[in-house]
RNA sequence: CGGGAGGUAGUUCAGCCCGGUAGAAUACGUGGUUUGGGACCACGGGGUCGCAGGUUCGAAUCCUGUCCUCCCGACCA
């Protein structure tokens, strides 16, 4: 058990709180609601980005950037979406400060230099992006439009939470156009697919795909699809939208090309995007009481090795045979960090490496150096065996693998565990009472069920499934008819 | 915006009630002994006690004001 990390079962959100900090990913600032992410945190993030940016590029994506700050006329342009996002703004008003007359050394805002038209600090950049798309469509051999990219934005939340909800926040926007319904719609989907490969296959992430009923809707969508996590106290985590916008921001805007029959049309629009709250999630699902337990495919470092060794002679021999098997490891693709750091002992260094969730811990003492062997361990597991140094390579990348896919099975093991059918009122209170996680019930399809039943219960629904299944049933609410589950949660 | 906690050394905190030379642990620096699960000894550097007023011979401590952060809730990715 860790000496500084509070343990789940203690208090979870505590426990969160201390991963993040003492896991080294990321500080408090000094402003509200504002994180520093720090280098181990960062380069997390950077690998991530690095995956996601390559399979946008590989599904037909560019990047590009668009600014910071949205003039408040077109902000408004498109009304939904700028209602949707209207309390939560950031705006400049003033352009310059000055010398404070009453307060030497102190700067008060120039009240000469109030802007003519505010600017909102973006929240989502569908209105800038669009206002730019007017100009850049004229024909439908302009279209599809794909672009990305990856910026900050600011929402001005009233509670923040490291990670999963800062005020400032990284984050990849994509907004395409299209030149039909259908291709959007596909497009839509593609892009909840790679989210969900990358959830899954590198975050090692199960997720349920699915589309969002009215009242969740992203605020100018026509659909907005989501992939939904389930985190270790039962509650679950939105990980990434996908939305559909139809031609609600090529109407706002006046994005119109000419088709094939020579006609002017609107465009059709889609957006997606993931954040830095992936890391939230990342954190919530796989770590435990010792600390952070991180997925080696995007893990800063794969491999941390610790030298044992006594006096300076056996350090020496030790770092000759280290340096060669660093060489080896990193020629194989492998990212591997040697701590001979000698400040601390070995057993500071396991714990720290531990808590950092660095997912294999080679060890390699005097003894080892004799028998030609190190000592591997496992994050995940806290495994330890003592191998033959030959082939570690090979051992070392089959070991990842391993890793990787053991972490999946395990979140989804907990996941499935946590996906309860409901069929009357009282089961459905009862299991989010007692057990948490998804209760998959029927729903009349009303926003005013949705709401009671948030009222009621704090639950939500958290989408309704791609996969699942049509099936009449009664709404677990009002006994109306339904003919397909949706998954309740409570959520982050 | 409501409720709670707090701001003193890099960090975690004690000291405040009852005013009188600013402390501990840890981290850091130097030297030495150590190193197979969070080592130890010695010496050393480091703080305008959030900020501004006030009371007082004297304020980290008492009074007034103010700023900020964190946690819980309502809002949300």
């Amino acid at each position: 058990m860790s000496k500084e990390i509070t343990s789940r079962l203690q208090d979870y959100a505590q426990w969160y709180n201390d991963l993040v900090i003492k896991g080294g990913l990321a500080d408090y600032s000094a402003v509200r609601g504002c994180m520093v992410i720090k280098p181990y945190g960062f380069t997390l993030w950077e690998n991530m980005r690095d995956q996601l940016d390559r399979m946008f590029k590989d599904t037909g994506h560019v990047n590009a950037y668009f600014p910071l700050f949205v003039p408040k006329s077109l902000f408004e342009a498109e009304e939904k979406n700028a209602e949707g996002f209207a309390k939560e703004c950031a705006i400049v008003t003033h352009y310059r400060l000055k010398s404070d007359p009453d307060n030497k050394g102190k700067l008060i805002v120039d009240p000469e230099a109030k802007l003519e038209e505010e600017l909102v600090v973006r929240p989502t950049s569908e209105a800038i992006i669009w206002s730019t798309y007017k100009t850049w469509i004229q024909s439908y051999r302009d279209l599809p439009l794909l672009i990305n990219q990856w910026a900050n934005v600011v929402r001005w939340e009233m509670r923040t939470r490291l990670f999963l909800r800062t005020t400032e926040f990284l984050w990849q926007e994509g907004h395409t156009a299209h030149a039909t319904a259908q291709e959007a719609i596909e497009e839509t989907t593609r892009m909840l697919d790679v989210y969900a490969d990358f959830a899954e296959n590198w975050m090692a992430l199960p997720v349920i795909k699915g589309v969002k009923t009215a009242s969740e809707r992203f605020a100018g969508a026509i659909d907005t699809y989501c992939i939904e996590a389930m985190m270790q106290d039962g509650k679950a985590l939105q990980a990434g939208t996908s939305h559909f916008l139809g031609q609600n921001f090529a109407k706002a805007f006046d994005v119109q090309f000419l088709n094939k029959e020579n006609k002017q049309e609107y465009v059709w629009a889609t957006s997606w995007g993931v954040s830095t709250r992936l890391i939230g999630a990342l954190v919530m699902a796989h770590s435990d009481d010792d600390g952070l337990i991180i997925p080696p495919k995007i893990a800063p470092f794969q491999v941390v090795i610790v030298p044992i060794h006594k006096g300076e002679e056996q350090k020496a021999v030790i770092d000759a045979k280290v340096k060669t098997l660093v060489q080896e490891l990193k020629l194989a693709g492998i990212r591997v960090k040697y701590d001979d750091n000698d400040n601390n002992r070995p057993g500071w260094k396991f714990a720290e490496y531990e808590k950092k969730g660095v997912p294999v811990r080679i060890a390699i003492g005097a003894r080892d150096i004799e028998n030609n062997t190190v000592e591997i361990a496992r994050r995940d597991t806290k495994e330890k065996v003592s191998v033959g140094m030959d082939d570690l390579p090979l051992r070392i990348i089959n070991l990842l693998q391993q890793i990787q896919q053991d972490m999946f099975d395990k979140a989804k093991a907990y996941r499935d565990e946590h996906i309860t059918p409901a069929n009357t009122w009282d089961e459905f209170v009862r299991l989010l009472n007692e057990k948490g996680g998804f209760i998959s019930a029927h729903w009349d399809g009303t926003d005013e069920t949705e709401e009671k039943i948030k009222e009621q219960t704090k639950a939500t629904i958290r989408c309704i499934p791609l996969n699942g299944e049509a099936e009449e049933g009664k709404c677990i609410l009002t006994g109306q008819p339904s003919k397909k589950r949706v998954l309740f949660a409570q959520a982050y």
